[in-house]
DNA sequence: CTGCACCTTCCACTACGCTGGAACGTCAAG
DNA sequence: CTTGACGTTCCAGCGTAGTGGAAGGTGCAG
């Protein structure tokens, strides 16, 4: 299977699976005579694998990880455990940081919908903020 | 006062200062005759603004749309409004997101901690992702 | 023979808000 | 006279996950 073909199969460019080799994702392609790159089915799989980990939110670098481990020959489900649940405490952080910004935001706009902007100290730039 | 003093009265950088500058969002600042930048309090009180725009998490550019309708003379009240508004809005949204993705990495999560790492298919690198 | 779709490599660029460092000038204190 | 803390300019890089484009090779159809 040429790159084409395969990126499609996965659901991402030609682009992105040369970044992958490049990255380190994906080992070094066997070459067909003309140079091309030659893939098989594995690989497809492999692409799917690191698309399901971005949608989950993963870094590459992370997948990455889980990627060597299972390369080792080696179940990588315990580490990926792990990851997920290190993933699910930054985004409930995350969420949090989000949540508290959304309060100030709010309270900022209220005041802003309420004041009269005429009276706003230039000084101050905007009072409102 | 020089752009140590301003900086720090400010509780930012000399280096943000000069980046801001060149930005646009500080006005070119009058020169002292060894060719050092001499501010004023005004340009503290305009760190400030910025720095508490950055606080609500509005952008570089949106700060800079502001100060410049404050510059026309007018007062960007009105405009500091929408801008909270919309702000609002792309926090409601992102943290839907990140909520989604927070019950997806959560359900992946339990799956793995319930499941058997020794079962898990090498074919699909991981079956708990 | 030409056009076209595909492949190759390599370099640059995107957004965001700075930060680091080089190489140099200025000024007051010891 | 030197040291050290400040200031100046300008250029480069961070991190993230790719994307865009140039310049060229390959292979098949018409």
């Amino acid at each position: 299977m040429r790159i084409g073909e395969t990126a499609a199969a996965a659901g991402v460019s030609a682009k992105t699976v040369r970044f992958y080799e490049d990255r380190g994702l994906l080992p070094a392609a066997d070459r067909a005579s003309n140079g091309y790159r030659d893939y098989g089915q594995e690989t497809v799989s492999r692409l799917e694998f690191i698309r399901r980990g971005r949608t989950a939110g993963l870094t590459l670098s992370q997948i990455s990880d889980i990627l060597a481990v299972r390369d080792t020959g080696q179940a990588p489900c315990v580490h990926v455990k792990d990851l997920l649940a290190q993933q699910l405490h930054d985004l409930d952080a995350r969420i949090a940081e989000l949540t508290a910004l959304q309060a100030t935001v709010a309270a900022y706009h209220d005041a802003a919908a309420a004041g009269d902007p005429a009276a706003c100290d230039p000084e101050r730039i905007c009072t409102y903020l």
